[in-house]
DNA sequence: CTGTTAGCGCCTTCAT
DNA sequence: ATGAAGGCGCTAACAG
């Protein structure tokens, strides 16, 4: 019987063993694997067919040993079951796939320690490129071993959420700018009172309300405090106490605003315990589009993002980042891609 | 300056150069970063320092090489985008972090030949463990070099889907018993013409299909081809398109049973675009609970899942599994899990 | 307690 | 066209 490795109970078989069984050397067995060098056709296809009956497949640990390159990219994200990450791995898995690279995912449930913790991880695994929505402050400030890990030692892009000070590649959405379109729209609409509930405080979401606050400053509102609230890791649950919150302690509050899908759907589910009609009752726009957020009863206006294009975005440029390293350059260029978001209007918005 | 890599442009320390710089051997250094073996307090004080200094981090491939562990599996499925499907991931990743472990991610797109490539590639990179959500068939029979991809080399779990000639643990669901049920509640309330919209043919669709069709032959009703149909990757778009055709081609049709989360979506954007009433004009039970469902006008009734359990359970076995083969054990006991259903009745479905 | 050494499996000059 | 040999970074067995 076949001698079983220790370690695992099985036995892969090695370039060596091959070489032996075709009476050929190493070398040999690795050009005709490898397809570099020559081989003669005869010795190509002797070679060929031991491998076929042995079911030969290279060790790629061994490989990345020596190429110092393991084909294969870290992504850490806060919350892998949040459709907008899913669909960002999605896309990102998609482009990366293509050009062979593989993909080690973390979930961090938006807890800046399991993060760093990750990054080390990636980092001792040798990921040739990272693609990270930090859940990191924006204004984090970080010390030397941090820096290592944060400020592109790695190949890295960042997506959705930036620090400041750190100057590498941003793939995000223009935050500001969509919120000031929504809160805008509210103001033309009548409102003055509008609650906000954000997702966890990360750059992302300081810019959307900043949006929020321009808006309001801009037609001579003022800025409530009493009206806003931050989430801890942004879900359905949080969504749904914030939105009863708000809700209860300001009566005079006519329109909600949740930054992101888990927190709308969590608005929605609260105002449905509640007995409150939108919109005549509340008006309400949330952020990122679901699929039956246009037949809802009523169809509930959107601030969307493209989390496709986030990805792929992010993986494509991942790829070229590591391909002009390999090649000894430094990309040049800009450090950030925003994009615009679409305001889908529909029925959730009255005027009053 | 520091001589960086050619590959990459970058310089990882290595054991070597902290052994030099502390002035001890690379022995000592690995006693100390991997915390074996003995080493004095004073030694390992110098080192530790040095280790800080140079912020060295352990080369996990060079480990991986020698340990014949890498400390990472695998898991392919058909759509990461799939809220079924990253729920389980959530739950998978979670478990496994937990044991050290980091997750591989494949996306196949419901495509075989995709499949069988990512399952190569996991080959390749050694991964310790599979867990895999199989877009083969379930009568699907292997030869030799497929049988090594699929039937264990690797420790294996199957998630969702099964392929009959495979003996390896599956962790699923009731397929057959949830859709019985929910057929049954459709026959209970009147209806005799049932339309069925399954997701890709796995062994899940299959069971749910042969579920469906007990559940009318039990009460005496003629089983109709032209009411079912399958997908090719189970998408919203399929499932709207779906619904169109078979409302459209079977007129006597009074009620509706979509097979996942995404057929259902589809479902009930058809509905909507048609202007057909739920239950009023055609009777619905979907398949896969969305948070929004119990708040749908009307709340939809839904045969649901434990995806967190069936994410959880496949890990942990997975788990216990690699570590019997670690110690050269064989696991023995029964190979499949099979998860109950449950039926949440809530207004989509009437008496006719 | 510490150093030396021999691989792990592969790739890659350098000879032949 | 093919083979021999060294080394990637780490671990572990064996000396000292």
């Amino acid at each position: 019987m076949k001698k079983t490795d220790e370690a695992t109970g099985r036995k892969e078989n090695t370039i060596k063993e091959v070489a032996e069984r075709a009476g050929v050397s190493q070398a040999t067995v690795g050009r005709v694997v490898g397809g570099y060098g020559s081989v003669s056709k005869k010795t190509y296809e002797k070679v060929y067919k031991v491998i076929k009956e042995m079911g030969y497949v290279p060790n790629a640990i061994a490989q990345s040993m020596k190429s110092k390159s393991t084909k294969t990219i870290g992504v850490i994200v806060g919350n892998i079951a949040n459709p907008f990450f899913s669909e960002i791995v999605y896309a990102i898995e998609n482009r990366i796939a293509e050009a062979g690279f593989n993909l080690i995912i973390s979930n961090t449930g938006e807890d800046v320690r399991r993060e760093i913790l990750s990054l080390e991880i990636l980092h001792s695994k040798r990921v040739d490129g990272l693609i990270i929505a930090t859940t990191q402050l924006s204004n984090k400030i970080f010390n030397e071993v941090e820096k290592k890990l944060y400020c592109g030692f790695i190949p890295t892009v960042y997506i959705d959420r930036e620090i400041f000070s750190v100057n590498e590649l941003c793939v995000k959405t223009d935050n500001f700018g969509g919120a000031y379109d929504a809160v805008s729209d509210f103001i033309r609409k009548g409102h003055k009172n509008i609650g906000i509930i954000a997702g966890v405080p990360t750059s992302t979401m300081e810019q959307r309300v900043d949006g929020y606050r321009k808006a309001l400053s801009d037609h001579g509102i003022k800025f409530n405090e009493e009206f806003i609230r931050f989430s801890k890791i942004a879900s359905i649950e949080e969504g749904k106490q914030f939105t009863k919150e708000l809700l209860q302690k300001n009566k005079e509050i006519t329109a909600l605003f949740p930054l992101n899908n888990l927190i709308c759907t969590g608005t929605l589910i609260a105002l449905n315990e509640m007995n409150l009609r939108i919109p005549s009752n509340i008006s309400l726009i949330g952020w990122d589009d679901f699929p039956l957020a246009a037949i809802n009863n009523p169809p509930i206006s959107m601030i969307t993002q493209d989390t496709e294009k986030i990805g792929f975005l992010a993986a494509e440029k991942l790829l070229e980042i590591i391909n002009s390293k390999e090649c000894g350059n430094d990309l040049f260029g800009e450090k950030r891609i925003t994009l615009k978001t679409h305001f889908i209007h529909r029925e959730s918005c009255a005027k009053i």
